[in-house]
RNA sequence: GGAGAGAUGGCUGAGUGGUCGAAAGCAACGGUUUGCUAAAUCGUCGUAGGGGUUAAACUCUACCGCGGGUUCGAAUCCCGCUCUCUCCGCCA
């Protein structure tokens, strides 16, 4: 959510960040609606107030004298007045929050004018792209891909995009998530372990809810959510807290299952590895001050590339024009990984600033001791990484004339061995 | 899953219908005083949302786990829910 009084302070600026996300959303019914509200509130709050004091002078009079009959009888009226307007005031409130929720986040100003991915900028690239020449092997069409991924038996255990991981393919995406995991350990990011479901509040401080809720799987039973990754869970460990000033900025990384039901995807998108309902990732999460979150985000894509880089994988970091990122975004980058089989760029990271989005939402703060009140912390967070689709051009970039798949140096250690043999 | 007990401010803990936003203690912060690693003493000491102001001052309202209800009036009575603890059952 927005900070309300800067919609109502400065609703040009809020419109022409609207119009450079290309969102669809009624900003002037909002600010009547929060008009409406605080009218009526001020109406509520002096009728109260009124009711107050004649309570205080009710309490001194003896009970049952004809002063205090009289007064009940005209404290009556004043009592059902107020549960009127109590009413009215509830049903715009929700008119409200739900008019509020459905405003997104405002693009920072140096993201890219846009509509669609086309128009996102190449902000950067790495790696050497492998010539025409080599072998154009999608991974789903190796020949021996069944001894590492199963997708016909995940089919029948679960259902389509649910793939076994078998033998050395399950060894090297746990080898992945490993490396994922060390790295931040290096980095001085702590490490956590999340719970894989969360209530219906914490998938509405992160902005799954009410947005996305067709994309994760729901447990009516008990209603809880599978998270669709653990930017869920790692965010709201501190939601509803106060923190101290001394301990921003806080980095957080963990590792999990993540979960999308992906409703409306079909083609080539879905092939293979490409994208599936469960796969692992490792994210990392930042709280951190207000002033610093640009800079933050900054060292977070960083991060992110660093781990392509020693993986030796060709890749190219995009800014997010307005029109593709994110709702709840003010700035983002992706990270695409170059897959030589399928000659196309498959996105393994997002890096994003959310500035005080989230954490207004899930109600995450800090004392500042120069205006010694308590302020929303920035949150941000990147995925470091996706294992599938590194997985996937691990596969494609490493395939060998021999139909071997040659290993990153930095994951021998990790598998045992330098190559993936075809069985 | 069953039975019982409980949920009050940073913490401990009073408060069973009316000046209760809430006693008291502790912790914290500021001042004074004395001065040997501290004591005494005075004061301050929740959050949020309105109104107001250039900004303050000031002022109003809400919040005693959450949501309803009863009442002129609810921390206090009633109903539902959540969570915690204890016991029993089940279980990786």
């Amino acid at each position: 959510m927005i900070d309300p009084k800067i919609l109502r302070e400065s609703p040009d600026a809020a419109r022409e960040g609207i119009r450079k996300k290309h969102i669809d959303c009624d900003l002037d019914a909002a600010l009547k609606t929060d008009e409406d509200r605080r009218k009526l509130i001020v109406e509520v709050e002096s009728l109260r107030a009124e009711q107050k004091l004649a309570n205080v002078e009710m309490a001194k009079l003896p009970k049952g004298s004809p002063e205090f009959l009289d007064k009940i009888g005209t404290m009556k009226s004043l009592s059902s007045r107020i549960k009127e307007a109590d009413v009215s005031l509830k049903e715009l409130e929700e008119a409200w929050t739900e008019r509020y929720l459905n405003i997104p986040n405002l693009p920072h100003e140096s993201v890219p004018e846009g509509k669609s991915e086309e128009d996102n900028v190449e902000y950067k690239s790495w790696g050497d792209i492998p010539k025409q020449e080599q072998y154009h092997i999608p991974h789903y069409d190796f020949d021996w891909l069944d001894s590492i991924l199963d997708f016909k038996r995940g089919t029948k255990v679960t259902g389509a995009g649910f793939p076994f991981f078998v033998g050395d393919g399950a060894r090297l995406a746990r080898s992945l998530v490993s490396f994922f995991l060390d790295q931040a350990n290096e980095a001085g990011i702590q490490e956590m372990g999340v719970p894989y479901f969360v209530n219906e509040a914490s998938a509405m401080a992160t902005g799954q809810l009410p947005d996305k809720e067709a994309q994760m799987y729901h447990v009516v039973e008990d209603d809880l959510y599978a998270i669709p990754t653990a930017e869920v869970p790692l965010t709201n460990f501190l939601r509803d807290e106060i923190l101290d000033e001394s301990e921003l900025p806080l980095y957080r990384c963990g590792y999990s299952a993540c979960f999308r039901r992906e409703a409306g995807s079909y083609g080539k998108d879905v092939r293979g590895l490409n994208r599936v309902h469960q796969f692992d990732k490792v994210e990392i999460v930042k709280w951190v001050k207000p002033e610093t979150s640009y800079d933050e985000l900054e060292s977070l894509r960083e991060y992110s590339e660093s781990l392509l880089q020693k993986l030796g994988l060709p890749y190219r970091a995009l800014l997010m024009c307005g029109g593709d990122m994110g709702f709840s975004q003010t700035k983002q980058y992706d990270l695409e990984v170059w897959a030589v089989g399928q000659q196309r760029w498959l996105e393994v990271s997002s890096c994003s600033n959310f500035e005080s989005f989230q954490s207004r939402r899930a109600k995450i703060r800090f004392r500042d001791s120069e205006t010694g009140k308590n302020e929303f912390v920035h949150t941000l967070n990147g995925s470091a990484l996706a294992i599938p689709r590194v997985f996937v051009a691990i596969l494609e970039n490493g395939l060998q004339a021999d139909g071997s798949v040659k290993l990153p140096e930095v994951l021998v250690p990790y598998m045992g061995k330098d190559r993936i043999e075809p069985k």
